[in-house]
DNA sequence: ATAAATGTTAAGAA
DNA sequence: GTTCTTAACATTTA
């Protein structure tokens, strides 16, 4: 499900634990989503520290302890976070339960494609990226035109994926920009004019700033004229004129636009 | 039952 | 050395 306009969404979940301590670790330690991290530590650290911050860049959320502890979490395909009473008892696929006096903090993943990070340290783990943000406005005209040159025989589809360029943007957030600048997703990154790439930059920022204010606060729909209603049903059609939509896979994805809007 | 799902990454090819 | 493509990962749902 998650990408930046939901990661937002979910990392604010957890907010209803600010400031309160965690008593109690729950964890399937063997699980796929803890590859690579020190799971003992992890338990060890956490407890009797206190929930201090969160912030997210991307896809990436990183949370922060009292004690100079870190814990980074990435949603995968199908990662969740909610809070629950503090007699909540967790389910198959909650890896991981940070239990407080009053609250449960639960991260959910039944794919296990997501991923939980420890790290302790006074500064933000090597790991955290610093990438500038597709909202900001240090993603410029200069930076999307390198990135772009760097990857120029790739389909822009393809490219708009890559989350070192593109933080946050996943499969229907790309199909969405891509409709909005009106570019074929097939299109090769150099083949991109000047307008196009100026037309790419605008919708970037603007799909991520409307989906960050809309989707991002309490997951309510965007509206209507939006592609994300269509692109996943068969037989959706184009919200500016109502022509069918084109479907294939580019760049390993499932791919939907419209050959009127963007044609090649 | 078979395919596909809003993601990442290792491995091999170009 | 870098960039590009594909397969694999684990589980649920249509």
């Amino acid at each position: 499900m998650p990408e930046l306009a939901e990661v937002e969404y979910y990392r604010k979940q957890w907010d209803e634990g600010l400031g309160a301590k965690i008593v109690a670790v729950e964890l399937h330690a063997r699980k796929r989503v803890f590859r690579g991290s020190n799971t003992r530590a992890l338990r060890e650290q956490l407890i009797g520290s206190r929930f201090t911050e969160s912030t997210a860049r991307g896809k990436q959320m990183l949370f922060r302890f009292s004690g100079a502890n870190w814990l980074g979490l990435h949603l995968g395909m199908s990662g969740t976070l909610r809070t629950e009473r503090a007699d909540f008892t967790s389910g198959k696929h909650d890896h991981l339960v940070l239990r407080q006096t009053k609250t449960a903090l639960i991260f959910r993943d039944p794919r296990l494609f997501g991923r939980v990070r420890f790290h302790r340290g006074e500064a933000a783990p090597a790991w955290w990226s610093t990438a500038p943000e597709i909202a900001s406005d240090d993603f410029s005209g200069r930076y999307v035109a390198d990135f772009l040159k760097r990857h120029s025989r790739a389909p822009i589809k393809a490219v708009l994926l890559l989350q070192n360029g593109f933080p946050g943007v996943g499969n229907w957030m790309a199909d969405e920009i891509l409709w909005r600048a009106r570019i074929a997703p097939e299109t090769r990154a150099a083949a991109l004019s000047l307008p196009q790439l100026s037309a790419l930059r605008r919708a970037t920022r603007f799909v991520s700033r409307e989906g960050m204010r809309i989707i991002g606060n309490d997951f309510s729909d965007p509206p209507p004229s939006w592609l994300i209603h269509q692109r996943w049903k068969t037989g959706g059609v184009c919200p500016r004129h109502k022509r069918p939509l084109a479907r294939a896979t580019i760049g390993g994805r499932t791919t939907t636009w419209c050959e009127k809007c963007q044609p090649k």
